[in-house]
RNA sequence: CGCGGGGUGGAGCAGUCUGGUAGCUCGUCGGGCUCAUAACCCGGAGGUCGCUGGUUCAAAUCCAGCCCCCGCAACCA
């Protein structure tokens, strides 16, 4: 029996997942299910990163030890895994105590090599949140409190990630398939033809995290900690291995990513494992992100879509058809309710559940609920025969290719064509007649057995579904218990007592389920302490990337927040508002957004920086009067200074709205 | 010259690597059927495949240049 050893990314367990933190998953849970029913002995592995600064930050936040806070969120991705269906073998978490030693092995063995060495890491530090903001020296301002971070340096351990430069270019050519797709494998040539820079693999400041073995002062930095999982988590560094697990299993069949952590699966881990001896994962697939209606989902514009919302109001199946279906995997794809919505509808409850319903119900009419025999077949059940046959094959072979649109596509010409076979042929005519009981028979059971191979085929995708067909052709076990791989026409055996017709998708309206789905997705917004501590205010700077499917959240969440912490009229007082008049705007060159305005704000004429650009051209807001915050310290925005803030509300886009006066007022006039 | 993705009938997308009748879903218009979840089936309308030039017998597809949109990154005090 092959083996296939198939990963997620081991997401952070900073916040909770989302739909795109779900689409990986289920990606991945399709694909195994598909293995299975191939005959492999599948290990499906998913987890969490469950350590770092940010998730002892979010902690700090919510006072409670990072510990509790692991254990909240993990248990949030548990649930969310059962709610869709997600039948892994595998979950490990980073502060799970068996993966100390795997990290540890890792370690030793890259050292035994002399890959790692201990030197001076320099970047920016941000003393005031305790943060690491950035592994370059250039300047830069911390983005949670927006103080300038400091330049730092600090003994750590390196990893010699230069040494790997020509073995991983050589491994990109002769493996042409190690990243996948194509053009994102071209990304990775270039960024690494262009040069690698050893990496820091400890930090001193951080103190959640894997301990160094020989030096207390260290814990393991980000990614060496975290892509280890993928070693622990079947046994590496353990004694035996657990039961020989990790020499069976390892290497990885599949590790499937999200494209924004495409540089450390395709870069820095296969150079981690050479470093280890160790053999490289086959295959590294990243995929593209869900954006929603055209925009990138973040939490800051309030249009993230949840999961648990849209499964409760329409299941998982639909949910995992839509992403399968609708998505070009690989790509960047869009994530709409009515679309979602407008396929289950259209696909699911017409084509496929009705095409079940209308089955079952004739069967139960005109044969006495018993699978005819096929006794008088023609030529067009031959022709579906062989349609529905071709159907399979592509479908698998779509699969394998990770074409899942273009699978489930193939699986769809069959469910045409049955219904299409029907309206030809009439049963309903022939049932009125006992002249033609062959031909009625031979119908019927075309149109069964067509649906017994549609519910094998589309059990990865939509397991409930396929499951639910199966049991109403009155078939013994299970769909996923059926080779895929061996399928073929003819299994269904006659005499078969069927079950009753019941609707496997019930047809929804549209628009009051796109409210219901709505309206829990608000509910989950709200404020709710144990799951978004996360996202209120831990950034993800660029030196902490999190291993997760899809980004993390921006610095702030603009809209839609909670309402903040109250405050006394005094220190409301100490914001000196003033309505100013802009003189002049002109755009910051080299910028997108900032606009350099001049300001009279009664007393004098300031100097300030706007980050309006995008919505605002210059001559559109001279003369204006606009709100300003006036005692605000000056600071440098791409070396310009500005002396006040532009008061402006923020759409839920993100794009800015300058706040003004419907009647006139001066410049200098104070606000209260 | 920062990195990447994309511009194909009203909407959303395939097709581009491996040139050769432009395809799918939804929507829309007309018809058929009544077994079925007001579902199913048939037919029609609707596209100079972003622009320009080149290669070719032939270009959505290959080459060059340009325009526009969207992410990421850097600057939203």
């Amino acid at each position: 029996m092959a083996k296939f050893y198939l990963t997620t990314p081991l997401y952070y367990a900073n916040s909770r997942p989302h739909v795109g933190s779900a689409y990986t998953t289920l990606v991945c849970d399709a694909i195994a299910r598909y293995r299975r029913m191939c005959g492999d002995d599948v290990v499906f592995l998913t987890g969490t990163d469950e350590h770092g600064e940010n998730i002892e930050r979010a902690a700090a936040k919510q006072a409670i030890t990072p510990a509790q806070l692991v254990e909240r969120n993990r248990q949030v991705f548990l649930d969310l895994w059962k709610l869709l269906g997600i039948r892994y073998t595998h979950f490990i978490r980073t502060t799970d105590p068996a993966h100390v030693p795997a990290v540890h092995e890792l370690l030793t063995r890259a050292r035994d090599h002399s890959y790692v060495y201990k030197g001076s890491y320099q970047g920016r530090y941000c003393v005031h949140d305790n943060l690491y903001v950035s592994d370059s020296t250039d300047p830069i301002d911390c983005p949670t409190c927006g103080r300038p971070a400091e330049l730092m340096a600090e003994e750590n351990y390196f990893f010699k990630l230069s040494a790997f430069q020509d073995r991983l270019l050589d491994l990109y050519e002769k493996q042409p398939d190690f990243v996948q797709p194509d053009f994102r494998r071209n990304e990775v040539v270039s960024f690494v033809s262009a040069g690698l820079k050893d990496i820091s693999i400890s930090r001193r400041a951080i103190t959640w995290g894997v301990p160094w073995p020989d030096d207390p002062d260290h814990v393991f930095y980000v990614w060496y900690d975290a892509l280890s999982g993928y070693l622990s988590a079947i046994g590496f560094g353990q004694s035996e291995g657990r039961g020989g697990e990790f020499s069976r299993y390892w290497p990885a069949d599949v590790q499937m990513i999200g494209k924004e952590i495409l540089r450390f699966h395709a870069v820095y881990w296969p150079a981690f494992l050479m470093a280890a001896d160790l053999p490289l994962p086959r295959r590294i697939f990243a995929h593209g992100w869900l954006l929603f209606e055209q925009q990138k989902m973040s939490k800051s514009k309030g249009n993230v879509a949840y999961c648990e919302p849209i499964v409760k109001v329409i299941g998982a199946d639909a949910l995992r058809y839509y992403l399968l279906r609708d998505v070009v995997f690989g790509q960047d794809g869009n994530f709409s309710r009515d679309a979602l919505l407008t396929r289950y509808n259209s696909d699911l409850a017409n084509d496929l559940g009705n095409l079940a319903s209308r089955t079952v119900t004739m069967i139960n009419r005109y044969c006495g609920g018993l699978v005819p025999e096929a006794s008088a077949n023609g030529d067009l059940e031959a022709d579906l025969e062989m349609l529905a046959s071709e159907g399979v094959r592509s479908f698998r072979e779509g699969f394998e290719q990770f074409a899942f649109a273009r699978a489930i596509e193939a699986a769809w010409d069959i469910v045409s064509r049955v219904n299409q076979y029907l309206v030809e042929t009439q049963p309903w005519v022939l049932a009125a007649d006992p002249a033609n009981r062959g031909r009625l028979d031979s119908v019927l059971y075309a149109a069964a057995e067509s649906l017994r191979l549609l519910a094998v085929v589309l059990a990865p995708v939509v397991p409930e579904a396929a499951e639910k067909i199966w049991r109403q052709l009155g078939l013994e076990g299970s769909p996923e218990n059926t080779r895929i791989d061996q399928l073929a026409w003819g299994g269904l055996p006659a005499g078969t007592r069927i079950g009753r017709s019941e609707p496997v998708f019930p047809r929804l309206d549209k628009k009051e389920a796109i409210e219901r789905i709505e309206a829990m997705e608000n509910e989950i917004r709200q404020p709710a302490p144990a799951t978004e501590a996360g996202s209120a205010a831990a950034p993800t700077p660029a030196a902490t990337p999190a291993p997760a499917a899809a980004v993390p959240a921006p610095a702030a969440a603009a809209f839609p927040a909670a309402i903040a912490p109250r405050i006394s009229i005094e220190d409301f007082a100490k914001v000196d508002l003033r309505v100013g008049q802009v003189k002049s705007a002109e755009r910051v060159a080299g910028t997108d957004r900032l606009l350099k305005l001049i300001v009279d704000i009664g007393t004098e004429e300031r100097q300030l920086v706007a980050g309006i650009a995008a919505a605002y051209q210059p001559e559109q807001v001279v003369g204006r009067k606009v709100v300003i915050v006036a005692n605000l310290e000056p600071r440098k925005l791409r070396g310009v200074e500005s002396n006040g803030m532009v008061v402006a509300a923020t759409r839920p886009d993100g794009s800015p709205v300058l706040c003004t006066f419907l009647e006139d007022v001066p410049p200098g006039a104070r606000l209260k």
